[in-house]
DNA sequence: CTGTCAATACGAAAGTGTTCGTAGGAGATT
DNA sequence: AATCTCCTACGAACACTTTCGTATTGACAG
């Protein structure tokens, strides 16, 4: 007798672009239709695209579909921390061996922080001292974002 | 009279996680042939997908090509340093909204850094100072790596 | 009840990425 | 020359992502 593996809880595969446009408007805007997406994302006219964007990710679990109301709304499943250290983790092994120093420097390169900025990250790095807890980072938020 | 129009030269795409990984050993080893990069990758067995994507590579000029010999030399056509700012670039814009404090910060919680790198960290910023030149960082060079 | 409007569900098409089987060529060995 | 081995080239198959056309359903006004 043989068995077919059945995958009991998708491994949670990372959100892909259109995917990841989808959650930028959830988290900030919160709970939304697909109307209301839609139109933040001045695409009126796809609206099925995005309908059909929605339902694969309520199937994968990436979003939460509250269908108590004729018209659906959808909410990110992984907050924005969550979904943004699965990404960091993601690329920094695939792309820099594991070393977060090397990513940081990146990071600083590619975006010419402003000053604000800079002085933001020192503090940070301050505050984390030796050894970083992630629950006392996920705790602090950051200000303005550019 | 209508033209069509052609896009002489592709736009540079980031290179895909198939790519990443070959890139990863052309990096680590320099140039190399198919065969050497299908036994570091321990997939003897599926020479010819590494050959269809370096031919693929070659075309998208993530890879330059030495034919010269019967047995392909295939090297990276752009450095570690400019791949890994292209993707940090655009990991960016595409989840961070442009803050690199915050990707920072994402970084430092999902790495889990050790004090050494912390160190480094640091140091980088202080000789950063208030505005960061790209080319001070491309000519430093981070020592280990994990 | 019936028509209309807006929303969901469904599936097909097009594009891209990855894997693999097969063909054919060049060089070495017998 | 015939054969064997290793290499490249090519195309098909499969999976995944994104877009869009169409069908269906529920609410509600008339």
């Amino acid at each position: 007798m043989s068995y077919i593996i059945r995958r009991v809880k998708a491994p949670r595969r990372k959100p892909t672009d259109a995917e990841l446009a989808i959650l930028r408007v959830l988290w900030t805007r919160g709970p939304s239709t697909v109307r209301q997406i839609a139109a933040v994302m001045g695409r009126e006219s796809g609206y099925t695209t995005f309908l059909k964007l929605l339902q694969i990710m309520t199937e994968k679990r990436l979003v939460v579909r509250d269908e108590s109301a004729r018209t659906h709304v959808y909410e990110a499943a992984y907050t924005q921390d969550q979904t943004q250290r699965q990404l960091v983790t993601d690329l920094l092994e695939r792309a820099f061996d594991g070393s977060a120093a090397q990513l940081v420097l990146q990071a600083l390169a590619a975006a010419r922080s402003s000053p604000e900025e800079l002085a933001e990250i020192r503090k940070l790095l301050r505050g984390a001292g030796d050894s970083v807890k992630n629950d006392d980072i996920d705790a602090r938020k950051t200000g303005g974002s550019r």
